[in-house]
DNA sequence: GCCTTGAATGCAACCGTTTGCAAAATAGTA
DNA sequence: TACTATTTTGCAAACGGTTGCATTCAAGGC
């Protein structure tokens, strides 16, 4: 079928170890015969066997992207974080390998079969709810992985995520910044690190202002329905009997829903209540008014996550192996202008 | 490292032979030792090396996702055609590498080096704009493929995508069944195959309906700048002599950008003038109006389009290696109701 | 001219499977 | 019991590379 080593070697009429050295470059042979070599491999159109390869070398040159159960990828996020992986992948001479976990009998090992398989060298995982007797696991195996947007106290363990604590607190202090001091918040499910993580930031911001964190104000929605669970929740909010004079939205597909609600019941935006969201999606500039938000760096967090992958895989102690990328506020017209 | 048959095999006190045939479930050897073996394998926690097996059977039990240079797989319309695609491979057993084009010197043989490293069986094509000499090239190579969201008429080439001309058609009647005769449309690049199907759709509908084209009417943008793209088109349709009542938008991110130069003219949609998108992206039916548009199946499409490259793999010939994926008309309010 | 040295090449084992064929074990038959 | 037919198992050669070690060869030193 392919063109291998052998035939090269025969045409060449020399062994086919010298043909191997001549294509890894090896010091140990002339350079005149490394040409002729290269020519003829060049000529017969040969490409190494990568499977014959890794099976003396116990590589695969691939890294395994692990994905949650029933995978919501929906939106740019995960795009974003996609493209920061291929880049970094591509430089370095990696193959991707998507799985995701279908939860079927079969796969209970998952994601182990893949490396016991030797199909990957390592693993890029995301999944916000991953237990923590998996990642045990992952350890007691010695394989090598870092964990994409999903912040892990312990130091043994690589991961990379978007500062979530950080975001939570910006939002917060610039509605306290504008004035308010009764700030309603409508977060994603609790059963998702990144609504733990934003919410602490949130009541760090309330405690650094001195201002009480009141339990009545916070509304748990869903990430997956994002407008819905915003006008839901922040119809709640508005029937309070001292209702909140901003909303701070966990992702602006809440925030959609929640300007939504605001203005069916003829409040105006920021005049009346002010509207923050998280993520900086597309339409959030489009909107009326225009949203302020959190923007998070996705393409940084794929970057850097399969980097220190890579790093860890030759032997390079990263640096740092808990990166927490910064997220940046967005000022637009839903909080008032500057 | 790794557990390996041989290693099973001298514990078991049988041949290396005996262990992978019981493994694989051989009717050749008897079901005592075949269950022996089987609970030494378990209890050793063996797993196949893929390495090894891909190099006797010239398999990867692996499917290549192409995907363009710069990826731009924004939207949640990838991540459904990935979840089709992901569904129909773990079904079968296969994995999936995501492998986009860098357009660097070195892998100038893209996507040959990974089919001729055997690292993959057969390839899954996402391009808008691939070369149609490349198209050869891989026949040439006789290597499975199938074209995703690409309608291709060479009979030879699998493909399975949205049925544009279909899509470009029911929403240009859409429109003339609500009395609109000057229809106004904002494409996407014409680089893209998909600009010109829509196009096509909608000058079948035109004709079938004696209404004559006006190109003066049509305005090129572009898919990956769809608001901008949208004001700066429909401002310069509104400017025109005698204006359209009516606008088809070749995406929904376009329609959007083109109801807000609309409203900046403080006309009223639908009144005034009707907007029509295309793709049913989630935010759609919470613009205001909400938007009527076309909506596409990515997830069949993945679905499909996997199922037909393990079918070739398979050598089941697929009955058609032709399919395009039914597309429907969402009626909302921005071009009437009902 | 012979011996040492170092560079270039060849030989062969190995990576972990699968599989055709030979060998052994078992069952069936006369 | 002996002999054939049939399972069941073992042997060894692939698959396409890499790599330590042995070998060859040419050059340099005496």
């Amino acid at each position: 079928m392919s063109v291998t080593l052998k035939e090269i070697a025969k045409i060449a009429n020399v062994n086919i170890s010298t043909v191997s050295r001549a294509l890894n470059d090896s010091p140990l042979i002339t350079q005149e015969t490394k040409d002729k070599i290269l020519a003829i491999a060049q000529e017969m159109n040969y490409f190494p066997n990568s499977l014959a390869r890794g099976l003396v070398s116990h590589k695969s040159e691939t890294l395994g992207l692990i994905l949650p159960k029933i995978f919501f990828l929906q939106g740019p996020f995960f795009s974003e974080v996609l493209r920061g992986i291929e880049q970094v992948s591509v430089e370095n001479g990696y193959n991707i390998l998507i799985a995701s976990d279908t939860g079927k009998d079969r796969d209970k090992n998952f994601p182990f079969n893949l490396t016991r398989a030797k199909r990957i060298d390592g693993m890029l995982i995301i999944n916000e709810q991953q237990r923590i007797s998996n990642l045990i696991a992952l350890k007691k195996e010695r394989f090598p992985f870092v964990f994409i947007n999903r912040y892990i106290k312990d130091q043994d363990i690589n991961c990379v995520a978007s500062n979530n604590v950080q975001g939570g607190k910006i939002a917060t202090e610039h509605l306290i910044e504008k004035g308010h001091k009764r700030i309603g918040i409508i977060t994603g499910s609790f059963e998702m690190a990144a609504s733990h993580e934003r919410f602490e930031g949130y009541r760090n911001a309330l405690k650094e202002k001195e201002l009480v964190f009141d339990k009545s104000l916070m509304q748990e929605g869903m990430f997956e329905q994002g407008i819905e669970t915003g006008t839901d929740c922040a119809m709640k909010l508005l029937e309070h009997e001292e209702p909140p004079t901003a909303i701070f939205a966990f992702s602006d597909e809440i925030a959609i829903g929640a300007m939504q609600a605001v203005k069916n019941k003829g409040l105006k935006i920021p005049d009346d209540i002010a509207i923050i969201g998280y993520d900086n999606i597309e339409y959030s500039a489009h909107l009326t008014p225009p949203l302020t938000t959190i923007s998070q760096d996705p393409f940084t967090i794929g970057y850097e996550s399969c980097q220190m992958l890579i790093d860890e895989l030759c032997d390079r102690k990263p640096a740092k192996n808990h990166l927490q990328i910064p997220v940046k506020l967005v000022v637009r017209d839903s909080c008032g202008t500057e």
